[in-house]
RNA sequence: GGGCCAGUGGUGUAGCGGUUAACAUGUCACUCUGUCACAGUGAAGAUCGAGAGUUCGAUUCUCUUCUGGCCCGCCA
């Protein structure tokens, strides 16, 4: 008989469960089991009277075990678990387990070092049942657009941006790195006339970050199009993008996230609203009293960035905010400038963090070479100036980060948020 | 990389220059006419992160080290 999730059970009908066992109860006439898999949880009761073989069978287990179960689903209002128990004609304990060694109370890093129990809550299976619909929404709406996905290489030969942020490794006789951003080839790709593509995949970042945001290892989702005017035209893309998914979530998880979470899901509307770097400052000061040094303002300082939720909030009622003009020394040389110097980027901020960069890139290859060389950046970028001496088109894109995005949606860490972290320190499991 | 803080049974905490190292929860056993956060009784379980020092005596004080947390910086 082939195994069915728990809420595909039918009143009545002969069916085959399997799953973890919750809690056990063991008391005088009866054995009670609740059985929990992915999809729910069940009472599976049963007679030490008539179902002697049963009961020394389900004995053996413990909280934690994996059992099957074959029997049937039966009505019974006593219940308190939703009015329904299971009643078994035959039980397999599969796996026994020891004591668990983490609980939901545990310290996350406790937690990860034992993910593989941690991950067995409600609580925690649902990170990865949002962040699974988050990521597919977007995807779906980028293919409805013609979008092609691409797989971009993560071993690379020469160190991408700026050198001093990537993993080195050893490739036979040679040195190679871990990409810390499919940048180049996303933009190789409008080389190639591809013309929108995404990808979604791991980014490396050798940074001593100890923060609840950074890691060391993260999805990143890249998006890179053809024959834009300006950035505008990326930002526009991304706020359609991010609303379409976010509809999808909150129609499907909304009322769960918010019980288990305590978040709500808000679908933003379009267009976000738009500031500029100097002017979120401003509004800062003005409004919140706050002081920042003005050699800090070229960029936005965690401060900032934090305060920017209520700021978007109140100026726009807007979770989300779009920032742009930041000072040309805090952004990278494959941004197009303006003729005032002013990047022609934006970094946007959701519920106080950044979970995006995107930009406008400069196509034309004199200035583009021009503002490498002013980054110091000589060699490093060569093989990625190849592209523009044979023609490129107008375009721009955006680099999501898919962890920072669930774990804003759902007010955790990033510890949390991923199925395991990679941090300075955090190499295992 | 800089600043501050923490590490005590499986888990989460209390405590303190001399204690039988306390509590909750979990685990195990027994008791309990269907439990449902079951209940009751009992048991096991901690060389108090590691190393060195001060002291008659250190889990407690000092130093070193490891690990973690918070804040800053770096960013997605």
């Amino acid at each position: 008989m082939e195994r069915i999730r728990i809420n595909e059970l039918v009143i009545d009908k002969p069916a085959k469960i399997a799953g973890c066992i919750d809690i056990l109860r063991n008391t005088k006439y009866m054995v009670f089991v609740i059985l929990k898999d992915l999809t729910g949880v069940i009472q599976v009761s049963i007679d030490k009277g008539t179902q002697p073989t049963l009961t020394e069978e389900i004995l053996k287990a413990t909280p934690g075990s994996f059992i099957s179960v074959w029997g049937v689903e039966k009505e019974n209002p006593h219940v308190k678990l939703g009015g329904k128990e299971f009643i078994p004609s035959k039980i397999v304990v599969e796996s026994v387990a020891n004591e668990l060694p983490v609980d939901a109370n545990s310290f996350i890093d406790q937690r990860i070092d034992y993910r593989w129990v941690d991950l067995r809550t409600d609580k925690n299976t649902l990170i990865f049942e949002v962040q699974t619909l988050l990521v597919n929404k977007m995807r779906e709406y980028l293919l409805q657009k013609d979008f092609l996905e691409i797989h971009t290489p993560k071993i690379i030969g020469a160190a991408s941006e700026s050198g001093s942020e990537v993993f080195e490794l050893k490739y036979f006789d040679k040195k190679a790195y871990l990409a810390q951003s499919p940048q180049f080839y996303k933009q190789m790709a409008m080389a190639a006339g591809f013309d929108r593509i995404f990808e979604t995949g791991p980014v490396f970042r050798a940074e001593k970050s100890y923060s609840n945001k950074h890691t060391t290892e993260f999805t990143g989702f890249d998006v890179e199009f053809s024959y834009i005017d300006n950035m505008y035209d990326v930002m526009h893309l991304e706020e359609e993008l991010l609303t379409y998914a976010l509809k999808a979530v909150k129609e499907k998880y909304g009322n769960k996230i918010k019980e288990l979470y305590g978040k709500e899901v808000v679908v933003p509307t379009c267009p976000f609203p738009v500031m500029k770097l100097p002017d979120v400052y401003k509004e800062l000061e003005k409004r919140y009293g706050m002081k920042f040094p003005d050699a800090v303002k070229g960029d936005l300082v965690t401060e900032a960035e934090r305060k920017v939720e209520d700021l978007s909030k109140e100026m726009f009622n807007s979770e989300f905010l779009f920032i742009t003009d930041y000072d040309a020394s805090q952004r990278a040389f494959y941004h197009m400038r303006d003729k005032n110097g002013v990047p022609q980027g934006y970094d946007l901020i959701w519920r106080g963090c950044e979970i995006t960069t995107g930009a406008q890139r400069e196509h034309r290859y004199e200035i583009l070479k021009k503002q490498a060389e002013e980054k110091g950046l000589g060699k490093d970028v060569e093989f990625y100036l190849e592209f523009f001496k044979y023609g490129v088109p107008p375009h721009g894109g955006f680099g999501l980060g898919v962890d920072r995005l669930t774990m804003l949606l759902l007010g955790i860490t990033i510890k949390e948020a991923m199925f395991i972290f990679r941090g300075p320190q955090r190499l295992n499991p």
